[in-house]
DNA sequence: TTAATCTCGATTTTT
DNA sequence: TCGAGATTAA
């Protein structure tokens, strides 16, 4: 960094002073200047192992065209997730901060383009919504909501009544979003996904029929939408044409992670790849569940004449050498893969645990005890992580951590919004944004008292036929059994949708009138309340509903918090997470819960090679969290609360596949608590040490 | 037509 | 064990 002075520095920098690029090794250096010399860069593909700087470099790749001249808000930069975008901002603003010596936030504030494919979707759609027939108040369904509406249709169209049970609304949902998203043929993605519903295939497609319809005569949008009309749009050469040349440079973080429809899109911004950069790493792709493949990545380079440049960064700067030793070992055993072995410069004595346990009840014993010595040893808690295959196998270390007072933070799994109170008030507001949801309409009716699906359904037809909907909500003739609360939400309704009261007021006024619904229905309406009052704060954070609406469909706060109450920003808290959510995360100690067979990988995931892959991936995205220390758990026993088939529920397990008896070397391997303690023969404190009487009597 | 009760089957990860 | 769907009582 070079020293500061009373002067801006801004009147020292001096155009080609690079100085501020001093601190990236070489790879990074040449991903970041890439194409500076010219005009018009070319396309750039960086594979960036993990822990190898990718934020960094990236950051700097903006900076640095910022610095040298570009406007900020001609960059798109796409982001996984909106922290990951929030992130990158911080530190764009951190380094062009310190080599222009402009003021704080005047970044940060023109580089309005950042943010994930479904939110810059989003933004896009509704600015040139009138260009695409669109109407641009839609409001989004997020997965529930979509659910929802696919059960409505799938009613509607009878196939609830079938002999056999036809899928469920969830599993028609994903079918329908794997397609959209891999751009494929339903036949292909039923045979090679979901071949237990492959007999429905003439069904699914009726029903797929059916719910595009629904959703456009309602005038929402599900997750998938905001891409496939993104990339329809682009399909426009007139539209695409004005679209794309909006930006100089469009940047892509994560690109293993994207699929084809994403693609798509990114070629038709781009068509020749000029001012394109994507950044990824193949050996950390781990959702292919949501159609993202990795042919995206191993395809760039040559998609484009001339091909992408293609920077290799390799170094990685986050975990000690024993750790990586043991994650590339792991990975190393993949059938297919492109990327080479890390290295890393961190030397350490420490080889990473592998710890086996009697039991989950042990696991989760040893967890905590290793929790708090750590914190002993100085790592606040934030600075550790648990982390799971599936959210539901954090429960019972959940229990044990409230029980111990230790304060946790879980990523992943269950949000604050699923939560029914919290939807229910949410539908009120985006019933009143958007009249036509019928999904929206139907939850808020339903809450009353004697309304049911058939009276709530009437209502809607009445709605629907009429051109004000506020007007004709008053028209309809009051269900008698909702008494009050009938005429308080027709208020309530024409208030919201007038604008009468402002924003974030109007939430106000909605939870006046669902508080006492809430109550009767709920036996804890106290904790309830509680969220309630949360929501209003988080709405008071946003400018208008829509606003609201909008982002909280598409960015739900992650994080749920132990009963032990919702720490404060300032505590410290231990992280839970799944791994999936850890992407892109480091902490200095790292524990994975439950490294065995069956659930890394998951008895689900090892159908085909493709599956199983991922399961190594995932294990290998786990373990390269770690910057010290990590510790794999290993319980010889763990139970199953599903698939009660076979009838046994607790399942004898066996160390995971991906790290067989050749590896061990690589681990610290023990049993805990240490056997010797058991050999020793101290015996426990208590008197009785088993009551063979009732052992006796249990007999018969 | 709603609301309460009963039965059966179940596929993880998330924008 | 949980939730969706079916059945039944009011």
């Amino acid at each position: 960094m070079r020293s500061s002075g009373p002067t801006t520095r801004k009147d020292r920098f001096v155009p080609g002073d690079v100085a501020y690029l001093d601190s990236l090794n070489a790879g990074q250096r040449r991903a970041v200047e890439h194409g500076s010399s010219t005009p018009q860069a070319g396309p750039l593909l960086v594979i960036a192992g993990a822990g190898s700087g990718k934020t960094n470099t990236l950051a700097h790749r903006v900076a640095h065209l910022i610095v040298n001249g570009t406007d900020p808000r001609r960059i798109l930069l796409l982001t996984f997730s909106r922290r990951a975008a929030a992130e990158m901002i911080r530190r764009v603003e951190r380094i062009a901060t310190r080599v222009l010596g402009v003021g704080s936030g005047a970044i940060t504030d023109s580089l309005t383009w950042a943010g994930t494919f479904h939110g810059i979707g989003a933004r896009l759609l509704r600015e040139y919504a009138h260009h695409i027939g669109l109407d641009p108040a839609f409001t989004i369904h997020d997965r529930e909501d979509s659910a929802d509406l696919m059960n409505l249709v799938r009613h509607e169209l009878t196939f609830s009544e079938t002999k056999s049970r036809f899928p469920t609304k969830g599993t028609c949902l994903a079918v329908y979003s794997r397609v959209v998203n891999s751009q494929a043929d339903l036949e292909e993605i039923l045979q090679s996904v979901f071949p237990w519903c492959a007999m429905w295939s003439a069904e699914l497609r009726n029903l797929f029929g059916a719910y595009v319809e629904a959703k456009q005569k309602q005038n929402v949008l599900d997750y998938d939408d905001l891409l496939l009309y993104w990339a329809g749009m682009m399909a426009e050469p007139m539209i695409a044409q004005r679209v794309s040349s909006q930006f100089d440079h469009v940047m892509v973080d994560e690109y293993q992670d994207t699929n084809r429809l994403q693609a798509a899109i990114l070629l038709a911004m781009r068509p020749e790849g000029r001012g394109l950069t994507v950044v990824g790493d193949d050996a950390q792709s781990i959702y292919s569940f949501r159609a993202a493949s990795v042919r995206n990545i191993l395809d760039f380079p040559t998609t484009f004449d001339p091909p992408a440049e293609i920077v290799t960064l390799d170094q990685n700067y986050r975990s000690t050498q024993p750790i990586l030793a043991a994650a590339n070992a792991v990975i190393e055993q993949a059938t297919e893969r492109f990327t080479k072995n890390l290295w890393s410069e961190r030397v350490s004595e420490a080889k990473p645990n592998l710890v086996t346990v009697k039991d989950e009840a042990d696991q989760v014993r040893y967890i905590a005890s290793s929790v708090l010595e750590a914190r002993e040893a100085g790592t606040p808690l934030k600075q550790q992580a648990v982390l799971f295959r599936t959210s539901s196998h954090s429960g019972p270390l959940e229990i044990e951590l409230t029980r111990r007072n230790i304060p946790f933070v879980k990523f992943g799994g269950l949000k604050f919004l699923d939560a029914a109170h919290v939807k229910d008030l949410l539908a009120v507001m985006r019933w009143a944004e958007n009249p036509r949801d019928r999904v929206a309409g139907f939850r808020v009716l339903q809450l009353m008292p004697g309304i049911g699906p058939t009276t709530a359904g009437r209502i809607l037809d009445v709605i629907e036929a009429s051109t004000n909907a506020a007007w004709a909500l008053s028209e309809v003739p009051p269900p008698s059994k909702a008494g009050q609360h009938w005429t308080d939400l027709v208020t309530l309704v024409s208030r919201l949708s007038g604008r009468e009261t402002g924003w974030p007021l109007e939430l106000a006024h909605a939870r006046h009138w669902y508080e006492p619904l809430m109550e009767d229905r709920y036996e804890d309406a106290a904790t309830r309340t509680a969220d309630i009052v949360q929501l209003e704060q988080i709405a008071s954070g946003y400018p208008n509903r829509e606003k609201f609406l909008t982002e909280l469909a598409l960015d739900p706060p992650d994080a749920t918090s132990g009963q032990a109450g919702v720490p404060m920003r300032d505590e410290d808290y231990l992280i839970l997470s799944t791994i999936h959510s850890a992407k892109g995360q480091e902490w200095k100690s790292v524990h994975v819960l439950n490294v065995v067979d069956g659930c890394i990988p998951s008895d689900l995931g090892t159908g085909s090679t493709q599956e199983l892959e991922e399961e190594r991936r995932l294990l290998y995205v786990a373990m390269t969290r770690a910057k010290d220390e990590l510790h794999l758990l290993v319980p010889q026993r763990f139970y199953v609360t599903q698939q009660t088939r076979n009838g046994d529920r607790h399942l004898y397990a066996q160390r995971t596949r991906f790290i067989p008896r050749t590896m061990m070397v690589l681990f610290e391997d023990f049993f805990w608590p240490p056997v010797a303690s058991v050999r020793d023969g101290a015996l426990p404190a208590s008197p009785v040490v088993v009551d063979l009487g009732a052992k006796m009597r249990g007999m018969w």
